[in-house]
RNA sequence: GGAGAGAUGGCUGAGUUGGUCGAAGGCGCUCGCCUGGAAAGCGAGUAGAUGGGGCAAAACCUCGUCUCGUGGGUUCGAAUCCCACUCUCUCCGCCA
């Protein structure tokens, strides 16, 4: 959320912000209801002085003389019309309040301007695309040939985008996660959380899922619940409504969690495998800094995610997003896009943004500079650090063998008690 | 699910026969005194949001308004009375 009075000072800023991101927002008709309110705010709060300076005055008189009686009924008037202001303001508040919460974040003056991914620069890239002697296999034919991943079995217990890991898979994704969590902790200086996977509305609307994404989320009927679409949301939540030590910042958490998207509007994209799922396993890394620092947060940040994947051996390139690919609540963003040789692209296994103060502003998330100062807002960034099982799909892609089997990167045999490969185990008996 | 207790500033904790209460006391913090320096002690200050005015502007000053879990109600006037809701704690029940 943007500082309302940011936005009355500086409307072509914002219009800008609108512009850039191509957001509906409705920046002219929130600056007319600022006027409107607080031309009727002065009215209010006039008549509100008034009934408060004639009540003292009952109130030290005690004795009930016409006088007094009188003024009663003057003030019972007053609080009429009062009334009826505050009535009318609650309205205009809900209405900036509503559009207000629609308004995009400001661009950091790094970001390129551009309308798509298409527009987006290409930062650094890391490793060299594997060369195969065979045609090398799609993830999900790779997964079924071993018998790790089951697509059919998913789609009859829960449908589709779901997937069932087995026997080696789910080792694979538990390895993973243990080894993106043991690298962030143990080398990068993150503390561990493990957060509840449901949140309340308040939640959603602090980190801005909502209002405007409300059709992207799992809601639970019949309680203000939702499922997490990424650990960001109840670990940004964590310190909602806080004023934090400035010695404390920065503060830095790493938290695994599975996330649930619904990916309306994703019907024929990625139909097949791990890539787009409703269900997935996500490291995210979440840091609560102070303003000044943000800037190299993220650089450190990203770089943190990019160790993941330099550790795993997984080439990988990292795009800066420009305007129109930044999303709603980032000032930057990098997204980190991995090699997957059975598209011949890459393709996006992490975010990592700057959210600036606009996430801190709508959790009331602040700090106090020194002793006796006056609180402000933290600044707020994430990453994945990085999406599971979009990792799984990489690692299967880029160490697949012409025998099928697959080679683990060193880092994570030690999760598989030394083996060095994954081969075969079966096609579907669940016996073992 | 049943019964009871509670929610007040950065923290803690008074205040419930409605008015002089944005709110005692304590802790913490800031400034000053004291000290070689520190501790202790002493003195002063210290909630947030928002509208107007002053200022080029920030800091700040000033005049108001709102906020004692949230939302309504009663009243000239509500932290205080009434209603609904949320959350926390204790006990019972259920449960991995």
């Amino acid at each position: 959320m943007l500082d309302l009075k940011f936005v009355r000072e500086h409307p072509e800023k914002v219009r800008e912000a609108i512009m850039q991101k191509n957001e509906p927002a409705d920046l002219d008709r929130l600056l007319d209801l600022d006027q409107e309110r607080r031309n009727l705010l002065q009215q209010a709060e006039e008549l509100k002085q008034m009934r408060n300076r004639v009540s003292k005055e009952i109130g030290l008189a005690k004795e009930d003389r016409p006088a007094m009686q009188r003024k009663k009924e003057e003030m019972r008037q007053v609080s009429g019309k009062i009334k009826e202001l505050d009535e009318e303001l609650r309205r205009l508040d809900g209405g900036m309040e509503q559009i207000l919460l629609r308004l995009p974040n400001i661009p950091d003056p790094a970001v390129p301007p551009g309308r798509d991914e298409a527009d987006n620069r290409e930062v650094r890239a890391w490793g060299r695309p594997p060369e195969f002697t065979f045609v090398p296999q799609p993830h999900w034919d790779l997964g079924e040939t071993l018998g790790i991943l089951d697509f059919p079995r998913a789609g009859k217990i829960a449908g589709s985008r779901f997937t069932l890991y087995r026997g080696d898979g789910a080792r694979l994704e538990r390895a993973l996660i243990n080894f993106m969590l043991d690298l962030h902790t143990g080398k990068h200086g993150y503390c561990e959380i493990f957060p509840p996977f449901l949140v309340n509305s308040s939640s959603m609307t602090g980190t801005g899922q909502l209002p405007k994404f409300a059709e992207d989320a799992f809601k639970i009927e019949g309680a203000d619940y939702y499922l997490i679409p990424t650990a960001e949301v109840p670990v940004t939540n964590l310190h909602r409504d806080e004023i934090l030590d400035a010695a404390d910042l920065p503060r830095r958490y790493v938290a695994y969690s599975a996330c649930f998207r619904s990916e309306a509007g994703a019907h024929g994209r990625d139909t097949r495998g791990l890539i787009r799922q409703h269900q997935f396993n996500k490291v995210e890394l979440v840091k609560f800094v102070l303003p000044e620092n943000s800037s190299d947060e993220l650089e450190s940040l990203t770089r943190d995610a990019e160790k993941v994947l330099q550790l795993l051996g997984l080439p990988y390139r990292v795009m800066l997003m420009c305007g129109g690919d930044l999303g709603f609540a980032a000032a930057k963003k990098y997204d980190l896009e991995v090699w997957l040789p059975s598209a011949g692209t890459y393709r996006e296994i992490s975010s990592c943004s700057n959210f600036t103060d606009f996430q801190a502003r709508r959790a009331g998330i602040r700090y106090r500079p020194a002793p006796g100062r006056k609180a402000q807002f933290v600044h707020t960034l994430n990453g994945s650090g990085v999406a599971v099982g979009r990792t799984v799909a990489a690692i299967l892609e880029n160490y697949q063998q012409d025998d099928g089997s697959v080679v683990l990167p060193e880092v994570l045999r030690p999760y598989f008690g030394g083996r060095d490969r994954i081969a075969s185990q079966g096609d579907g008996d669940f016996g073992r």
